[in-house]
DNA sequence: TTTTGAGTTGTTCGA
DNA sequence: GTCGAACAACTCAAA
């Protein structure tokens, strides 16, 4: 009876659900008591800890995640520190037999992962990892000739070949909690939330549980899906999913997601095919970062090595700061800050402006995503702005340069979001909505608008940044000639 | 091994 | 106003 007793850890990281958990099965099945936890391990998350968005959510999905255990009278034990040390004193303390989690695939987490689970296994302890965060395992994946792809719709298509994995039903209620249980520190001393009020609209913005996004979920299956391919397209409209927060700290799992859009709608057509193929470039995004781990920080394209960037302080903060002078890309900016979140349309346009109008690197654009959004995933963020710098897989052509004022009025033609966005803009008629420097002196007056003043001048005029980044892109032409010859 | 067709999201220019 | 071509060349994936 004694040895019955020695318990099971559940290590909790990414995957803050009850449901479609693996982990959480094979510590069922093992049929001894469950010890959950949650380890904040900064230092093991490499050059990238969670950023100040991210803490905001976090602190929220483990407060929800402690609600719905304690529904099953289990309790979420919070640690601090290096997993390896805090996993094993737990076992010290508990006299656990396994370990169970789920995976990620960051570089340094796979690293991490690995010589905790050897080292658990050496230990004589039973230490497994298992999928619940994606539809298909990076490595299983290949292309014909055995390697990775770089290509989407190839990629794609493979993976649709294989069939879906359906969610797998857990029952948390057959959990049961441990005789006794180890000291867990408090999640308001790990002070994640914000000290200023940075967070104030975010709650407006976001119900960080897991009861929030099955409503997001479920709300959108029913409204937004059957429109995606247009409506995911504009910012002024709640057309997309806002799904990612959820995906990336596993409140919800793409199996799930898969599994309940079939339920509703027919995936292989119309919007709902679109936003499938979503949760492919996720999926995607996983496999470039599996096999290309130094990704996050250098270009794909290795002739990218030679981009001529030319980083600039002043221009950097004011585009961080939403003071770029281009309507759309200020008010994506200012939705960034102040809900932790931007819609993928404006995210590719201020991506656009940051790389190529002013040359910044992209890695500066990715670090103050990875620092400002409740979504920010190492995966997508990465691909996403290797993409928008055309150095990534599948990468925009260098002459792709986004005109904001054109995108502006396709995609937000009567300028609803930069009127939400950019207030002072506001009063403004729609002609000059995305390019108010063109309007005359009265109408800007009428407005209430003092360019330079009450709202600044485009920091760089458009057809000067656009042709600044076409002469870019010959001078890195030139290096890379230069450098096959020698 | 070689060949062939294709590759998320755009803009501009000229007919 | 609309439409097609040019914007480059390369690499990937599969036959």
């Amino acid at each position: 009876m004694s040895s019955k007793a020695r318990p099971s850890l559940l290590w909790f990281r990414q995957d803050l659900r009850l449901h479609d958990n693996p982990a959480l099965n094979a510590a069922i099945e093992h049929g001894r008591p469950v010890i959950p936890v949650y380890i904040s391990d900064e230092a093991g998350e490499g050059d990238w800890p969670p950023g100040g968005a991210s803490r905001w959510w976090l602190h929220h999905a483990l407060h929800d995640l402690t609600e719905q255990l304690a529904v099953h009278g289990l309790r979420l034990i919070l640690r601090h520190g290096e997993s390896m040390q805090a996993l094993h004193s737990l076992v010290k303390e508990t006299g656990a037999e396994a370990v169970y989690w789920n995976r990620r695939y960051e570089s340094a987490i796979i690293t991490r992962d690995k010589e905790i689970k050897e080292s658990l296994q050496a230990e004589g302890l039973e230490a497994k990892s298992f999928n619940a965060a994606l539809l298909f395992e990076p490595w299983t994946i290949k292309s014909k000739n055995g390697g990775p792809y770089k290509v989407f719709t190839p990629y794609w298509r493979t993976c649709l070949s294989n069939s879906v994995p359906k969610p797998e039903k857990s029952d948390p209620a057959r959990a049961t909690p441990p005789m006794s249980w180890p000291r867990s520190e408090n999640l308001e001393d790990w002070t994640l939330l914000p000290r200023l009020d940075w967070d104030k609209n975010f709650y407006d913005a976001w119900t960080p549980t897991r009861r929030g996004g099955w409503a997001r979920l479920h709300a959108f299956l029913d409204g937004a899906a059957h429109d995606y391919g247009r409506g995911r397209d504009v910012p002024g409209e709640d057309g997309t999913s806002r799904l990612s927060p959820y995906l990336h700290f596993g409140q919800l799992g793409p199996r799930e997601i898969y599994d309940t859009l079939k339920s509703k709608i027919d995936p292989d057509r119309g919007g709902a095919c679109k936003y499938v193929a979503e949760l492919g470039w996720r999926e995607f995004s996983y496999h470039i970062l599996y096999h290309f781990p130094e990704t996050p920080t250098e270009p794909l394209d290795p002739k990218f090595a030679h981009f001529p960037w030319e980083p600039d302080e002043k221009l950097l903060r004011a585009w961080q700061r939403g003071r770029t002078g281009y309507p759309l890309v200020d008010a994506g900016m200012r939705q960034l800050w102040a809900t932790g979140w931007m819609h993928n349309r404006v995210r590719m346009n201020v991506a656009s402006l940051l790389v190529k109008h002013l040359q910044q690197p992209w890695q500066d654009g990715a670090r103050w995503f990875w620092d400002t959004l409740v979504d920010a995933d190492l995966a997508s963020n990465t691909q996403g702005w290797q993409w928008s710098a055309g150095c990534g897989a599948d990468g925009a052509p260098y002459f792709r340069v986004f005109n904001p004022m054109t995108q502006g009025q396709r995609f937000d033609p009567h300028g609803d979001y930069v009127r939400e966005w950019v207030p002072e803009l506001a009063k403004l008629p729609d002609a000059f909505i995305h390019h108010p420097w063109e309007a005359s002196a009265d109408v800007l007056k009428e407005a209430g608008v003092d360019l330079g003043d009450t709202y600044p001048m485009p920091v760089i005029d458009h057809k000067q940044g656009r042709n600044r980044a076409l002469m870019a892109y010959e001078k890195l032409k030139h290096f890379a000639k230069e450098s096959t010859k020698s």
